[in-house]
DNA sequence: ATCGGATTGAAACGATCGTTTGACTCGAAG
DNA sequence: CTTCGAGTCAAACGATCGTTTCAATCCGAT
C-alpha cells in the first residue's frame, strides 16, 4: 500500500473542516487543495475523486471520534454508578462541544449525513451513533430496570435527542437567546438540566438526582478524553 | 406589482421539494425549471437569481407552516388542560410528519437552515420555531408553575428536542431499527413515550399522565390542521 | 551515479454552473 | 388594427466545476 503521505492527511484535515462547515456540494476541490497547500491533482491522485475524498474524510472523522468514548465507559455495576455515568456522559459531551473543534466538526459531518446520507452513513452509525447509544442503553437499563427493551431504546433516544439539540441548533439558540449558549458555565447548567429532566423521566427520585449531581461535580470539565492527532 | 403568476408558484413548489431534499448547492436551476415545466430564464425573471429563489422558497414554506399552529392553541386555563394540550401537540406534530409531505419538506428546509444558515434564518425562527416554542412555554409554565423562566425554556427545549429528533434522524432510525419508524401506530407509541417521559421530567405524577393520555386518545390522528394551498 | 516508482506541478480538458440576451407570443388598452 | 408591456423561449455568455494530462521532481534501491 501507499506510505502514509503528509499531503494525504493535510487534504483530509482541510476537507474535514470545509465539508463540515459548508457541506459537500458547496466546497470545491480547488479550495480544499489550497487550504491543504497541495496541488489540485493531488486529490485525484490520493483519493481518486472528490466524492471519494469526502467518504474518506467522513470515515476518518467518525473512526477517530469513536476512539474517544467507545470502550471508556464500562458497564455500570450499581444504580448509583449508572446515574453517575450518565451525568458524566452528559457533561463530557457538552464540554467537548465547546472545548475543541473536535466534536464540532465531526458532529457537523454527522448531521450532514443525517440530512443528506451518503455511502459513509454506515461509518457514521457504526462509530458515532452506536457507541453512545449502547453506553446509554446499558446505563438506562440499570437505572430503570423495569423498562422493556423497546422503552429503553425510546428513553435513550429521548436523552440523546436533548444533547444533540445543542449540536444541531446553535444558530437558533444564538439568535433567540441574547447570551452565548456555549460559555462553559452555561454548558454545565445545561448538562445538569438535561440530567435532572432525564432522570426524572426515568423515574429516579429527586434526592438521588441531587446526590448524583453533587457527586460528579468535583470533576467538572476535564473528564473528556483527548484526541491525540491534529 | 406583478400579478400572481402560475409559473412563479410552480417554480416555488419545485424549488421547495428539491432544495428540501438535496440542499441549495446540490440543485441546479435547470433541474428546478424542468421540474416546474418552465424556462430557465423564468427564475431570473421572477426572482432575480437562484439565491433569491431559495430565500423566497424558504420564507413561503415557513409562513405557510406558521399558519397551521400559530393561533390555534390557546393559553391553557388549567393544569389538566395544559397537559392535554401538550399531548395533543406531540401527537399532531408526529402525525404531520408522516401524513403529508408538508412538515417534511418544510422541516427539512428548517434543518438545512440550522446547519447552513442563510438570510432566511429569521423567517425560519419567526414562523417555525417561535410559535411552537411559545405554545410549549405557555403549557409548561402551567404544568410546572414553580419553574423559573430559565428552567421553563430549558424544559421546552427538552420536549422539542425529542420531537425534532424524529424529524432529523429518519436515516439513522431506519438503519438501526429494522422496522419502519413512520407507521401511524408506531408514531402514536412514540408520541406517548415522549409525553410520558417529558411529563415525568416536568414532575407530573403517573396517575395524571395516564389520565391525560387516555383523555386525548379518542381523537387520535385527525387533530392536525390542514394547509389549504398546494 | 543511475535507475524506477512515487509524488508533485502547471496547464488544459469538457461539462455544467448561474446569468443574460434578444426575438417571439399574447392579451388588453388606445 | 395598432401598440405596448408582461411573460416565455432557445441560445449563448463567461465562469467555475471535477478531472486528466504530462513533464518535472523527489528519493530509496541497484
Amino acid at each position: 500500500m501507499t506510505s502514509p503521505s503528509t499531503t494525504r492527511e493535510a487534504l483530509l484535515d482541510a476537507a474535514e473542516t470545509l465539508f463540515a462547515e459548508r457541506g459537500y456540494a458547496a466546497v470545491g476541490i480547488r479550495e480544499i487543495s489550497a487550504e491543504a497547500q497541495a496541488n489540485i491533482a493531488s486529490i485525484s491522485y490520493h483519493f481518486g475523486s472528490k466524492r471519494d475524498l469526502y467518504l474518506a474524510t467522513v470515515r476518518r472523522a467518525m473512526e477517530q471520534s469513536g476512539d474517544s468514548w467507545g470502550e471508556l465507559e464500562q458497564a455500570p455495576a450499581s444504580r448509583p454508578a449508572a446515574v453517575r455515568q450518565l451525568v458524566r456522559f452528559l457533561r463530557g459531551f457538552l464540554a467537548r462541544l465547546v472545548e475543541s473543534r473536535e466534536l464540532s466538526s465531526c458532529g457537523r459531518l454527522m448531521l450532514r449525513e443525517a440530512v443528506s446520507p451518503s455511502e459513509a452513513l454506515d461509518a457514521v452509525i457504526e462509530h458515532f451513533v452506536r457507541p453512545q447509544q449502547e453506553m446509554l442503553q446499558r446505563a438506562v437499563s440499570v437505572i430503570a430496570p423495569r423498562l422493556t427493551p423497546g422503552d429503553v431504546k425510546n428513553c435513550v433516544r429521548s436523552v440523546l435527542a436533548q444533547l444533540l439539540h445543542y449540536l444541531i441548533f446553535p444558530a437558533f439558540l444564538a439568535r433567540q437567546e441574547g447570551e452565548d449558549v456555549f460559555r462553559p458555565e452555561r454548558l454545565l447548567e445545561i448538562a445538569d438540566h438535561v440530567a435532572r429532566f432525564s432522570l426524572k423521566g426515568l423515574g429516579v427520585n429527586e434526592a438521588q438526582i441531587r446526590a448524583a449531581l453533587a457527586d460528579v461535580a468535583p470533576d467538572p470539565l476535564n473528564s473528556a478524553p483527548r484526541r491525540d492527532s491534529r
